[in-house]
DNA sequence: ACTAAATTTTTACGCGCGTAAAGTATTTAG
DNA sequence: CTAAATACTTTACGCGCGTAAAAATTTAGT
């Protein structure tokens, strides 16, 4: 094979027997030019292994073909696992993505935003950090870069939010936990890093009294992203103080609720549906790590598919010029039913 | 303060006052301006808020600032989180890190390495695949990029290797087993993806014999990544069959540790300590989930802190021109007792 | 085969910055 | 205070490719 060393599209187009400008076009899109040409260069490309510099490309073109995956926190698998999904279909569409985490913190968020506008990114999926963003860099990046919001939605912010129905999500399994056992309390962060969180508290809330009972908010305390400790805390706090006033306990996401498990051992607590437990717990979100807790945690789960793909295609619509007004949409969940609850 | 749209390093130096030829030099190294220079120019970048393009600045250059990082796998936490330590690290250095994943594709680690090729990156910090890489692939980009190797070894693979010494790791976790109770069987994968299992392995046997114990090894089927599943499923097989010889179970990793503690819940196998419990299982990894496992997970934890570190170290050294033969760096682990063992 | 439409080739310029060379200004050392 | 060393300015070219315009070629339609 690599029979000379093709430094530039100069050499190439020599080698291929095309034009540059033409080769040029094919590698913008190969669909632009003639079948018989694309065949050629597609075959040179072959012999000699030639790629278009990358930096010299974008350096003219208005528009890159980048685009940048921005989570809060790529250590939570959620959003690891969130993110491999729109990298594939970043890269099926055509595009280079990139992948950004904030790591929690909202500083970092707007660097990264920053060090994204320097890519010229043709867009970017963006999922905030949420109540600590800061509001003011998101809408100004917003305005110079096509983005799409998910998994947290921030109003009117950006080209559009795909993400799950919390409503949806919140009252499905409150449904369930209340068809077939005592009606749940809700187990929360008191000053949720996520504004997801407050629709499950006002879906729960709004659940339980159409289905005509009591509703019991136990908020615990904890700043930040490490959920499961908080969770834990938390869970011995309330299990010291006997505050659950039931023996179902929702919680707000799988993460809390994996910690609250750990407390429940910890301290005997057996939980479960079975005759010899105590306590039922659920969580949300369909954490890939729910399937392994012990017991496996019952949850409702994001439909990891459905939001990447719709996030995804929202956004390619758009950097293809089909703008239309923003929206929000959002996507049920299924309940996976296991042995917590 | 935005007076005015500076959109070229021609304009930002006419308004700073400095010579663009100075000016580009400041963006390449402010250290090697004058002190009263780089004063002038900080003050104008704050002013006009410009900063140079990334892509006409990568094309001339012969090495770009970009540091790529590889792991095998962003959705398992333990490379999301040395993976966070890694790109914080670059960053102090001044450097731009790119995360990438090859999710478990060794087809996917080939294209990340070839788009990585033309990003022209000062260096890169890669944990590969193990096994399943495309080893001709590998040689051949790290003998165009300046690559680290970590995580897992690949002999002479590379700048050097920086990584965990797993041989410790399984002999301490071994003596401790065996001082506290029954000496322990070894429970892993029959074809793991990562060498780092056959090593583990290996210091498992050595050290029974050192303490003149008979080992025995569990070997359960399974392809692929999803570790805990294949750990549950084996687990299960092997309790039903009662393969384990005795009481203790170390695993080779604790992913595979915490699907065996699933099976042992799903069994009604009691894992701990105490009096109560038949079991008593151990990891190694200090997985970012281990504490929350129920029993939280007694391991043997890679020291995350400074594994990155001298990764990094390395690769900067090198970056800079110190470049010392291969050497491999391998760093003792420490013991984490927690319920389980 | 002839015309119109679609593609490709030629030619040429520009993008924003790296960088080299030679001259000028400033700092440092003695 | 002077000479040497250092830092800066001016000038100029090149990187690899996008892209526009006009000319030449190929293809499609009847």
């Amino acid at each position: 094979m690599a029979e000379k060393k093709i430094k530039n599209m100069e050499e190439f187009s020599a080698v291929s027997g095309i034009s540059r400008p033409t080769v040029s076009k094919f590698f913008n899109n190969p669909d632009s030019v003639r079948q018989s040409t694309r065949a050629k260069i597609e075959a040179a490309v072959e012999k000699y292994d030639y790629r278009p510099n990358i930096f010299a490309m974008n350096q003219n073109r208005k528009l890159t073909k980048n685009v940048g995956i921005v989570v809060p926190l790529l250590t939570d698998p959620y959003f690891a696992e969130i993110a491999r999904n729109l990298e594939q279909r970043c890269l099926d569409a055509g595009y280079r993505p990139t992948l950004f985490s904030a790591h929690g913190d909202p500083a970092l968020e707007v660097e990264v935003l920053d060090n994204l506008r320097s890519m010229k990114p043709a867009g970017v999926l963006l999922a905030p950090l949420g109540r600590a963003s800061d509001r003011v860099a998101l809408e100004k990046f917003c305005r110079d870069v096509p983005t799409l919001i998910f998994d947290s939605s921030v109003d009117q912010l950006g080209l559009a939010f795909v993400g799950s129905d919390n409503f949806q999500f919140t009252s499905h399994i409150t449904d369930y936990l209340c068809r077939t056992g005592e009606p749940p309390c809700f187990f929360e962060m008191k000053t949720p890093a996520n504004p997801n969180a407050h629709r499950r508290r006002q879906a729960y809330l709004t659940a339980m009294e159409t289905f005509g009972y009591t509703p019991q908010v136990i908020s615990v305390e904890g700043e930040g992203w490490g959920f499961e400790e908080i969770g834990r805390l938390g869970g011995h706090d309330a299990l010291a103080n006997r505050s659950f006033g039931t023996n179902t306990v929702l919680c707000s996401n799988d993460r809390l609720a994996i910690g609250l498990l750990t407390a429940c051992y910890e301290r005997n607590v057996r939980v479960g549906r079975g005759p010899d437990c105590t306590i039922r717990v659920a969580g949300q979100d369909g954490h890939p790590h729910s399937r392994y807790t012990c017991p496996p945690l019952t949850t409702i789960s994001h439909d990891y598919d459905a939001v990447s793909k719709r996030a995804a295609e929202a956004l390619f619509e758009a950097i293809d010029g089909d703008v239309s007004p923003w929206k929000s949409t959002r996507i049920e969940g299924k309940l996976v039913l296991r042995d917590s609850a």
